[in-house]
DNA sequence: TATAGTCAATTGCACGTGCAACTATATCAC
DNA sequence: GTGATATAGTTGCACGTGCAATTGACTATA
């Protein structure tokens, strides 16, 4: 599976091939990120973080999720999303809920406010996201790609519809 | 190219397949990148953007280069970079040099210390990279994702070998 | 030359984040 | 039940970052 040479003698450099596949990724993930962010935050004052956690929310069941496990999902540590959803409730866009059965835990409750402002920055998010990137891709790139994410053992785990 | 229907009516959801290729990307770009900062923090005391900093210095003709043309390698605000300097001048990895021919402007320079201290964490960083990213690819998927990062207009511009 | 306008880099400030410490509740052993 | 231990979530603090304002130096026009 490795490319060139034998898997463990390898030069202290990458040779173009891998510097194109790794510093691309990396380059490509730094200003998508940071243009759909900004686009977010434009067009309906939203922070890509804050619209991932609403999507999360949106897409459970019960358009509610425990906090740390809502942090795992949005790979935030704890304290991260206690902040996140502190101006998220500010804001009126999630509540927090007590969670019956368990008085340590609480839930974190999207609210039709927040529906709703996630209901139209999905619309721009979306568009962003296909005309920056998978617009881009033909059918069998997106394959090669969910295929070649899950491989390296990162995709898979818990991720709605966007 | 696109994928299902239509270029522009899309459902306001991403179908599996768009699924996979976007979140795998999002979440493989956060778990590795944290990874593999954690780990040279923990080899060599460098955060990966430092060590991203040193990278385009290290490899660049002189050594050195310019305030300004380093922070956009780096993909860093100005005040991003002039902070960071900052910190790799007080460990001695860099020091600052005033530009011949326009005293506005700075040359970032790396030092011996500065070289020494990379070369270590290069061999560490590439180490990683190749175990977990690199390592996993055969040389066609190198190969579509080193092109597909080139078309999605991202790469290509000035990326030193690593 | 003066003066206006531009450009390089830095600094003040606010913000989002993680780690470690803390509080309150639950669970387990006895 | 009682005490030790574990777990959920929050808070104090420090850190890295970007934006806007600032300082100092170059450039063009008169």
């Amino acid at each position: 599976m490795p490319s060139t040479t034998s898997p463990s003698a390898r030069s202290d450099q990458l040779d173009p091939l891998e510097l194109g596949a790794w510093r691309g990724f990396l380059r490509t993930h730094a200003l998508l990120s940071s243009e759909l962010d900004a686009e977010l935050i434009a067009a309906h004052g939203l922070p890509l973080r804050s619209y991932e956690v609403l999507l999360f929310l949106n897409d459970s069941r019960a358009g509610e999720m425990r906090m740390a496990e809502l942090a795992q999902s949005a790979l935030l540590s704890r304290s991260g999303l206690t902040r996140l959803v502190d101006r998220l409730e500010r804001e009126g866009l999630v509540r927090r809920e007590s969670c019956p059965g368990d008085a340590r835990g609480l839930n974190a409750v999207i609210t039709p406010a927040g529906r709703k402002r996630f209901a139209a920055a999905r619309h721009t998010h979306l568009e962003g996201v296909r005309r920056r990137f998978l617009g881009r891709l033909s059918e069998d790139e997106q394959r090669t790609l969910a295929e070649l994410w899950e491989r390296l053992g990162s995709a898979g785990h818990d991720s709605p519809a966007c």
